[in-house]
DNA sequence: ACCTGAACACCGTTCAAGT
DNA sequence: ACCTGAACACCGTTCAAGT
């Protein structure tokens, strides 16, 4: 006789979504899921390899919630440079309401999976049409990359309160991104 | 009778520093640590409180080794501009020669400590310095978190290996730390 | 075919007992 | 006063036994 399905693959990935965002990386164990799905652990493993597989699904999904917010916040804007602008602050924006998630992503404790580098690659698709239309396609990946830094960059020391100097934070991340657009 | 000492706190980070060089943070456990300096885990707990007392041990003294280098490589320089380059310069050489060490001073995956940013601040110094002398000291704060949020962006996607699209790397930090310099 | 308890190999950490 | 084995509460993961 079968056993009846209790969970799916899809919840078992919410559960791991909202762990994370709720108790960090280290919150995200194979009992915490297991519970919120109303299973046991080793039943985990008929729907994913292993906590590393799950933590794949997990950064996946959430880079595509990522790269349908870059879309939209592109679309419509005709300045490629405002373009950039909304862009990075679309992705600021993602990083304060999620910031786990923005960690889980971007930081590099974790090695990234193939699928998960894809899904990077289409998130920051605009901001490379963007660079194309300012600099041209010869330059237009160094460009990106001068933008995608320094966002990465600035938002990834802010989520680490490494920015301890006090001064406003808000003020300088306007100033950069002013003088990072027109360095293009 | 007292027993003889086998280990000092000194050993135990140095032995710290290794592991996570070498084996990442994860490979830095206690038995581990315990292993290198010839003794047994528990005995570890009379030398550091707990494994999060060792990992800001390791983290304060990389940070202090990251300062020395970046005030190597501005002092004697005079343009402030030549000044950036170099520490921007001298961080991505750090970062190539102990990656895992760099992920843990800039990573965001820790809560730092009192001590951790204390000694971020004693690195960043030499760009605070130097962006003062570019744009007066009204604006400094605004530089140089241009500058840091700049090239520690690069260097962290670089090391995540988030530059997917080809192209030549090295070009594209030269390309971006001119621009960077010239924006102030 | 899925679910489960039991078990294993790891963690960090505590503590009583040795010297 | 430091060191240690034993123990505890956690992990992830496997597997035989249930339904």
């Amino acid at each position: 006789m079968a056993a009846p399905e209790k969970t799916t693959q899809e919840a078992i990935v919410a559960a791991g979504r909202e762990l994370v965002e709720r108790r960090g990386m280290s919150g995200l164990t194979m009992q915490a899921v297991a519970e919120r799905v109303g299973v046991r652990a080793p039943s985990l493993y008929k729907r994913v390899r292993n906590r590393g597989e799950l933590v794949d699904l997990v950064v996946e999904t959430t880079v595509e919630d990522l790269a349908r917010e870059l879309r939209h916040a592109t679309e419509g804007i005709l300045d490629p440079r405002e373009q950039l602008k909304s862009a990075a602050n679309a992705l600021r924006s993602f990083a304060h309401g999620r910031p786990k998630s923005y960690e889980l992503i971007f930081g590099l404790a974790r090695e990234a999976s193939g699928l998960t580098r894809t899904a990077r690659g289409r998130a920051v698709a605009p901001v490379l049409s963007a660079c194309s239309a300012l600099v041209g396609h010869e330059q237009a990946l160094d460009a990106a990359r001068l933008v995608t830094a320094w966002a990465n960059g600035f938002i990834t020391m802010e989520l680490a309160e490494s920015f301890q100097m006090g001064g406003n934070v808000d003020r300088s991340w306007a100033w950069g991104l002013e003088r990072i657009v027109r360095a293009l």
